[in-house]
DNA sequence: TGACTTAACGAACGGTCGTTCGTAATATTT
DNA sequence: AAATATTACGAACGACCGTTCGTTAAGTCA
């Protein structure tokens, strides 16, 4: 790896963090470039724009998400171990304190780009998009498999995995409730009892 | 009402507007002045400081929601009938366009400042502490009613509404779904129906 | 080693931020 | 109408923003 794309890597790693706490809006060329003890003008010169370096950190992001959560549960059998599998690496993605201090970064994008037109929003709705695709196909293959019932709505599945998600990150973030985490496995043994054939 | 109170009202009300779309970090002094075509200072006297308009801008927004959604819930029968219009109107609150063009406040807040010590944290925090907890007394209140299982968990009925509640706001203003509310609804019915008593 | 490419720097730009302050205009009260 | 209190203003402040540019240092490769 060349020196350039170390140092990118290394302002990816750090402006990951500072984002996952402030939010695209609370970092600055200026700030980064402070922590990693370079100037601004050279970090800038490695995306070219803020712009640039916020799509940079979301598909940095991206990558990492797919490795932390979807790979794992790719691995596990098909059907709801799956999902089982899925949604508990989900949460220890939002745990993770070393990379995501702030938590999810993309619950924190979610509701800061919601409403600015942009090839950033873009970017990300259609991540996020992808994302609940996927979850709605994972619950599809479950019925398929006989785990789940045949007549289970998998996108009303993937809203409500959604809904425990982000409840989780309020109560924990917002409200510093300990029972967050707790309260979210709740959810989702309730959801999954919900999905089982009848019997 | 007084020429100040009258300007302050109007101050807080176009701000509470950009705050939904753009957050707290979003907006400024100099913006709002140019909207409502006053001077900076001017509109800078009339609080002291940004932070203390954030303050003020808390207590507005908390103001409004008790009015448009608590008052009409609590006009309801104690209950099920209670909680059947305090879903609804809460919805109603977070649709209405024309207070809260970028959605529910409070939403768009929790995750903005959940990592931000300071006085506006502490605030918001309590706040919705209070609305969990009045979410949880109205489970309560159904379950003494009978209209609920009386091993119902009430705080886990509210972790759930929270839940069906930030579900729709991410699949409606970040996915732009249209169905968010249809999917919310859904959600809402199936959280009742397993709150029911057996029979 | 030497030639060349890449990476990082420092200084400066116009702009906006929240905030301060002295002054002018407007409301309110006497 | 006069006296007073309130409200709004314009100009300026230091700080920081993203960005540009010419120059220097470091890395890469023949």
């Amino acid at each position: 790896m060349s020196k350039g794309q170390q140092t990118r890597a290394a302002i990816l790693t750090e402006a990951l963090r500072a984002a996952s706490v402030e939010g695209f809006q609370g970092i600055s060329i200026g700030m980064l470039a402070d922590r990693l003890k370079m100037s601004k003008s050279g970090l800038f010169a490695h995306f070219g724009s803020k712009e640039e370096l916020e799509m940079a950190l979301l598909d940095e992001a991206a990558q990492r998400f797919m490795d932390t959560v979807w790979q794992p549960a790719m691995k596990a059998p098909r059907g709801r171990p799956r999902i089982e599998v899925l949604f508990k690496s989900w949460l220890g993605w939002s745990l993770n304190h070393e990379d995501l201090p702030g938590g999810c970064l993309f619950v924190a994008l979610a509701v800061e780009v919601d409403d600015k037109p942009g090839p950033v929003r873009d970017h990300l709705a259609e991540m996020q998009g992808q994302w609940q695709s996927m979850l709605t196909r994972s619950a599809q293959i479950a019925v398929q498999e006989g785990h789940f019932r045949a007549d289970l709505d998998p996108k009303q599945f993937a809203y409500d995995l959604q809904g425990i998600f982000l409840a989780m990150n309020y109560y924990r973030r917002l409200l510093r409730d300990g029972s967050a985490v707790d309260r979210a496995e709740d959810s989702f043994r309730s959801l999954i009892a919900r999905a089982l054939p009848l019997h």
